[in-house]
DNA sequence: TCTGGGGTCCTAGGACCC
DNA sequence: TCTGGGGTCCTAGGACCC
């Protein structure tokens, strides 16, 4: 039982198979089937398909295949969005301290709530049976000290479950599970964790982080090294605004004309160019992705000297990168086409020429608040100015001798 | 396992600057 | 003649997440 003193104040909530749990709320001739969203390539599946080995991203005919009597629907986005908000607005009624990782789940930090709200364990149950009743979705919560902790016991737990990992009892949760289970660790690394003869999480944490820094690369190693001895000090923060926005389609094996793919290309960046601008967002680094014929994967991607929304511009930028990799297009096939949008800015954000002067760089963070204040601006921040090479001759420190 | 779409973060080398 | 250390930015690629 939770005492007075409980600091398990963490709660990862995860919707159980987000999009398909909205198609069997939306059509009860749904519920209790197996369900797929999406046909050529598996986007979700219910635990019905699950149980029959129906996996995400699997292709669709071998997800048919496994399971001949699963219920194949098309995917309906603004369905899905629309279910996120309002789970996302019971998260946030719940506490004020959300963090947002995806469209299906968040953590949420509610210490501080005990007098109001009750334990940890009691606001994370009342949670799951407000999501319940207010958006009809079934919801996973785990409750742990820290984030690491809570999102591996809502796995443990799905579907439709709750689970408190004791703080006293965390390296004993911890220590068995597949190194799968740590965030961060996929198919390659849990591969090259495997060739080591390392399989579970107790045995990374007999590693030593100086032998796993030499295996997986620095910040990999010192990562792992830390999540294995249950060492996870990141807060939850309210979530951050987006660092890049993209878009991208898969094109088929059909050949395609140059023409064709300028006019894909066009239309990206036509709704592109529209999200940015209905952010209050500029970009001033365009990406193009590629995917060939034999599944080889390139970027290219331009920097351009100010930030900017204007479609024709981001559009002539990916138009140039485009036409240099024409000739590996024309020998290998494309079979995905891609841009994103990156080095994103407030529309507003105030842009500076950044003197190089590390001294100058330093006081620069204290002297924030007052930018923000003599340019009205809805954010200054050090990231904007440091990316920001721009025009704007702004003389810096007043103080500067 | 013949492959969706939207993202995040890390690494590494080269150019450039003081 | 010989030859520094520290830093940022840009580009490309890769792993991973849902």
């Amino acid at each position: 039982m939770p005492t007075d003193d409980d600091t398990a104040t963490i709660l990862h909530a995860d919707l159980d198979a987000f999009y398909a749990s909205v198609e069997q709320r939306d059509d009860r001739r749904l519920r209790g089937r197996p369900v797929i969203v999406g046909g050529g390539v598996v986007l979700a599946c219910s635990y019905e398909a699950k149980a029959r080995g129906v996996r995400t991203a699997m292709n669709g005919r071998q997800a048919r295949a496994l399971c001949p009597r699963a219920i194949v629907v098309p995917p309906r986005m603004a369905a899905y969005s629309q279910a996120s908000k309002d789970v996302f607005a019971v998260f946030r009624d719940t506490t004020p301290l959300v963090e947002g990782i995806s469209i299906d789940e968040a953590f949420l930090e509610v210490g501080g709530l005990r007098r109001i709200a009750g334990t940890p364990v009691e606001i994370a149950a009342r949670l799951r049976e407000r999501v319940a009743r207010e958006v009809g979705l079934p919801i996973t919560v785990g409750v742990a000290r820290t984030k690491f902790l809570a999102k591996v016991a809502s796995g443990v737990a799905k579907p439709d479950g709750l689970l408190r990992v004791a703080p006293e009892a965390e390296l004993e949760f911890l220590h068995p599970l597949p190194v799968r289970r740590l965030w961060g660790v996929g198919a390659v690394t849990s591969e090259k964790l495997h060739a080591l003869g390392i399989r579970t999480v107790g045995e990374v944490a007999a590693v030593g982080e100086a032998a796993l820094v030499s295996f997986l690369g620095r910040a990999g190693g010192r990562h792992l090294h830390a999540l294995a001895h249950n060492r996870d000090p990141r807060p939850v923060r309210a979530t951050e605004r987006r660092r890049s926005i993209g878009s991208q389609q898969a094109l088929g094996r059909r050949p395609r004309s140059d023409d064709e793919l300028d006019a894909l290309l066009a239309g990206t960046l036509d709704r592109l160019g529209r999200r940015l601008r209905d952010g209050h967002r500029v970009c001033r680094t365009v990406v193009l992705r590629l995917r060939f014929g034999d599944f080889t994967r390139a970027t290219r991607s331009h920097t351009l000297p100010e930030a900017t929304a204007h479609t024709a511009t981001l559009l002539a930028a990916c138009r140039d990168l485009l036409g240099a990799a024409t000739p590996t297009i024309h020998e290998r096939g494309l079979t995905l086409l891609g841009v994103s949008l990156a080095n994103l800015a407030d529309d507003d954000a105030v842009q500076l020429a950044l003197p190089f002067d590390r001294a100058a760089g330093a006081a620069l963070d204290s002297t924030l608040d007052e930018l923000r204040a003599r340019f009205g601006a809805r954010s200054v921040t050090r990231g904007t100015l440091l990316h920001t090479r721009a025009p704007l001759e702004v003389p810096l420190l007043p103080d500067d001798p």
